[in-house]
RNA sequence: GUGGCAUUGGUAUAAUGGUUAUUACUCCAGUUUGUGGCACUGGCAAUUCGGGUUCAAUUCCCGAAUGCCACCCCA
């Protein structure tokens, strides 16, 4: 016995072998980088999570809500490749944003194509609106879609290198409703879900209205610049725009004098924002008018949201309410800017991880809930308990009567004693228990158990279908 | 990409510079063979990896990997 573990243990330590060489990275600074494999073989690699089966219900139920709301406000389900030239991200998103320079997986394909694994869907759906001369048909032109997007970032709670986004589109047509829409589509799939949400919102104006804005606010922030943090200092001349989000109290105290790009907006596009704002009030979304809220994506114009979990509580509140659970906007420039027509278009895109983590902890919280009350919520199913050869080949039979009628029949036809597919059926919190013996197979009866109070019938198979469409709706 | 903290079976944990590394849950088999939610018995299963110090390391030191937190950024 003790040898048979010595043996394992070896084997488990051949499995691994690391190699360290010495790399420099960008800074120029050296630094120890493990090449091969580093871990053993059933590491996932990182940033990469495996889904397992019991979130799958959970993941599943998401990607129903999306489809129904989706569907209802006339989206039709569309899919892109993962892999995409890099060039129509890097074209899209524009250089010297983070996803572009740092995030993006690139490598190169067998012929020497640069390829990459998309960072997000909105580029490729502006590509495939042209590819295939989609303004030709109705507009708008209403996408919606799900699915893995890539970035390498680095992984922390609800962040991940490989992760699912539900996004819709909306291509061809300029109207604050369009955009009104994508929020509601977004807020609402939400709401089924049980998630509070509220929206953050704001405009960034047309290009133009952009560049007048930036020479203002440039100039305010040279002048307030001793005041500034060291980081804010730095992005007066890389990316002014994100000095207002900065969480740094010293930069808050000078962004909240800044002049604010809503007044620099021409007075077509700041019509068309209080248009959006007054179709969301119409529609009981709650909303946040967020001045600072600019997004890392160049081709936004106009209106940008995100959307955030509401907390009641405080303490929660600084945990959690900062990581957006979706977020879109306006692009009217990017199909034109890839090649092709003057087209506006408008989307929004979810992150389903960060979703479900909080589905997770909900669904945590009431678990605990029910077990203080010790309250079994029994499923609407059956759980089909079988003896004996005769039994289990009979069984599959039976499974597949009840399945045709809708009724979900849990079993393991692999058990051998009927205490063990008890014990199983309880865990399941079925209602019912088939159980099929011997005796019954001869008898073509089936008994049927009751598991709360357990009292057992003994019925007709024939009349099993019948049966449980009495007993569980 | 920068900084901080962490790493013991599938999960949650205990302990230790030295022969079989604790406990609970889960999982599997059973407690006289066709009845669950209780109890009992038995079984599977772990010191992340690499190097150093040492007679001896899971324990100390260094590095890597991974996770978490803050930043950056974002979904």
């Amino acid at each position: 016995m003790i040898k048979k573990k010595i043996e394992k243990n070896k084997k488990l330590k051949n499995k691994s072998e690391t190699k360290i060489i010495k790399k420099k990275n960008d800074s120029g600074k050296t630094k120890n980088v493990a090449t091969s494999a580093k871990q053993n073989i059933y590491s996932t690699l990182r940033g990469m999570k495996d889904l397992l089966p019991k979130s799958g219900k959970m993941f599943m139920d998401i990607f129903h809500a999306a489809e129904n709301v989706a569907d209802a406000y006339g989206f039709s389900y569309a899919e892109t490749p993962i892999l995409e030239q890099a060039s129509l991200f890097i074209r899209s998103i524009g250089k010297g944003t983070d996803v572009i320079d740092k995030e993006m997986y690139v490598f190169e394909d067998k012929d020497g194509t640069k390829v990459c694994l998309r960072p997000e869907a909105t580029a490729s759906f502006a590509r495939t609106y042209i590819n295939h001369g989609l303004q030709t048909v109705p507009q708008p032109v209403k996408v919606w879609y799900w699915g893995q997007m890539f970035r390498h970032d680095r992984p922390q709670q609800g962040r991940y290198r490989q992760f699912h986004q539900f996004g819709c589109e909306s291509f061809g047509v300029n109207n604050p409703v369009v955009d009104a829409e994508l929020v509601a589509v977004a807020y609402n799939t939400l709401k089924d879900l049980g998630i509070n949400a509220f929206v953050k919102i704001n405009s960034i104006g047309s290009i133009t209205d952009r560049e007048n804005y930036l020479v203002e606010l440039v100039g305010y922030l040279r002048s307030k610049r001793s005041y500034l943090s060291e980081e804010s200092k730095k992005k007066i001349v890389k990316n002014p725009l994100r000095i207002l989000d900065s969480k740094e109290e010293q930069d808050i105290e000078v962004i909240a004098e800044a002049p604010q790009i809503l007044d620099w907006l021409n007075e077509e596009n700041r019509k068309y924002f209080m248009k959006v704002l007054e179709y969301l009030d119409e529609a009981g979304i709650p909303y946040v008018l967020t001045p600072t809220l600019v997004r890392g994506l160049d081709y936004y114009t106009d209106t940008v949201f995100e959307l955030f979990e509401e907390v009641k509580d405080e303490t929660e509140k600084n945990e959690n309410s900062e990581i957006a659970l979706g977020g879109g906007g306006r692009y009217n420039g990017l199909v034109s800017q890839l090649g092709g027509p003057e087209t506006p278009a408008a989307g929004f895109a979810l992150g389903i991880e960060r979703i479900l983590n909080i589905l997770e902890k909900k669904a945590e919280e009431e678990m605990k809930q029910n077990q203080e009350k010790s309250n079994k919520h029994r499923v609407d199913a059956l759980f089909l308990a079988q003896l004996g050869e005769q039994a289990s080949k009979k069984a599959l039979n039976i499974i597949e009567k009840l399945r045709k009628n809708n009724f979900k029949v849990y079993h393991n036809l692999a058990k051998t004693s009927l205490k063990a597919q008890l014990e199983l059926a309880d865990k399941a919190e079925v209602k019912y228990t088939l159980i099929l013996g011997q005796k019954e197979v001869q008898d073509g009866t089936i008994i049927v158990r009751d598991m709360e109070s357990g009292i057992q019938e003994i019925i007709d198979q024939n009349k099993i279908v019948h049966h449980a469409q009495k007993i569980l709706n």
